[in-house]
DNA sequence: AAAACCAATGCAATGGAAGTGCATTTATTA
DNA sequence: TAATAAATGCACTTCCATTGCATTGGTTTT
C-alpha cells in the first residue's frame, strides 16, 4: 500500500500540495473529469497549474486521457486494472447521453479488432454511449 | 444509378451549386475530411456556408460525422455499406498516425460490445489508430 | 548558510474550432 | 410579378486547449 507520496516519487513527480490535491481530488471521483471540473474544485488555483499537472501525470501513466465524443476532453485516474502503459491493455469508456458522465469501465477490454491487411493497430479507442446504471432506473 | 441531383432531391435538400460541389469533394475523397479541408478546397465560399451544408448532409444521412480523437471533427459520406440511419449499422474507423488520415473501414462492423448490468448502450464509437496501408509498406 | 539553479505556479495572451444572429441574395411559389 | 422562404455571406462570440514569460518556491551546490 503506497502513499500518494511514494507514487509521485516513483515516478519522479516531485511531490506539491497542489499535486496532491488534485491527485485526491481524481481519486475521490469515480468518473473521468474535465479540465472545467477541476478547475470549478479549486477555485484558488490557476488553470494553467492544473492543466499541466494533469498533462504531467498523462505522461507518467498516473491518469489517462478520455476522448468519449463530447468535444472536451477528459480525465481519469488510471488504477487497478488500467495500465495504460501497456498499448494492449485497453479498457473501453462508457458515456451517459443523459446524465452527461463518462465512467471507465475498466474490467471490460476491448475485443481483438481486426483490420484489413496492410492496416497495422497500435491503439484502440471505443466510446459506448447510452444511459448508465444510474439514470436507467 | 441516381445522379446526385436525384439524390438530393429525394432527402428533400434543395439542390444548389455550392452543395454539388460540396458532395463532389466528398465523395473525390476517399478520407474523412475536416471542415478545414473542405474551407481549403474551396476558398471562395464562405467557412458558414460550408458548415451549414454539412450539417445539413449529416442530418439527412448523406455524411456522417467522425470522430477520431484528434479532437477536430471530420466528415464523410455515407456509402455504399453505411446505413447511419440504423443504430446499429456502425462501421469502424482507421486513424493513421503517421499520415493523420482517417478512413471509414465501412465492411468492418463493430462487434456486439458487453456492458454492465444497468447499462443500456444506444451507439458506439470505434477507432482503430495506428498505420495505414499506404504508410505501413 | 548563502548562492545558484531548476522546477512549479500564476498571469496574460493566443489560436483554433464550433456555433449564432442578422442582413442579403437567390430560388420557389402563389 | 409579387410574396415568401431558403441559402449564403459577414461579423461576431464562445469555449477549450495551449504557450510565453515573469515569479515563486524548493533543491542542490559551494
Amino acid at each position: 500500500m503506497k502513499t500518494i507520496e511514494q507514487l509521485l516519487e516513483s515516478k519522479n513527480i516531485r511531490v506539491t500540495a497542489m499535486r496532491l490535491l488534485i491527485y485526491k481530488f481524481l481519486a475521490k471521483k469515480e468518473v473521468a473529469v474535465t479540465l472545467s471540473d477541476i478547475e470549478n474544485a479549486f477555485e484558488k488555483a490557476d488553470r494553467t497549474t492544473l492543466y499541466r499537472t494533469v498533462k504531467t501525470f498523462e505522461e507518467k501513466a498516473i491518469v489517462h486521457q478520455i476522448d468519449d465524443g463530447t468535444g472536451i476532453t477528459k480525465y481519469a485516474l488510471c488504477e487497478k486494472g488500467c495500465n495504460c502503459e501497456i498499448e494492449t491493455d485497453l479498457h473501453l469508456h462508457f458515456h451517459c447521453n443523459n446524465c452527461n458522465e463518462t465512467i471507465c469501465l475498466t474490467d471490460h477490454k476491448i475485443p481483438q479488432i481486426k483490420v484489413p491487411d496492410g492496416f497495422v493497430s497500435e491503439n484502440v479507442n471505443l466510446v459506448v454511449k447510452g444511459i448508465c446504471d444510474k439514470c436507467s432506473v
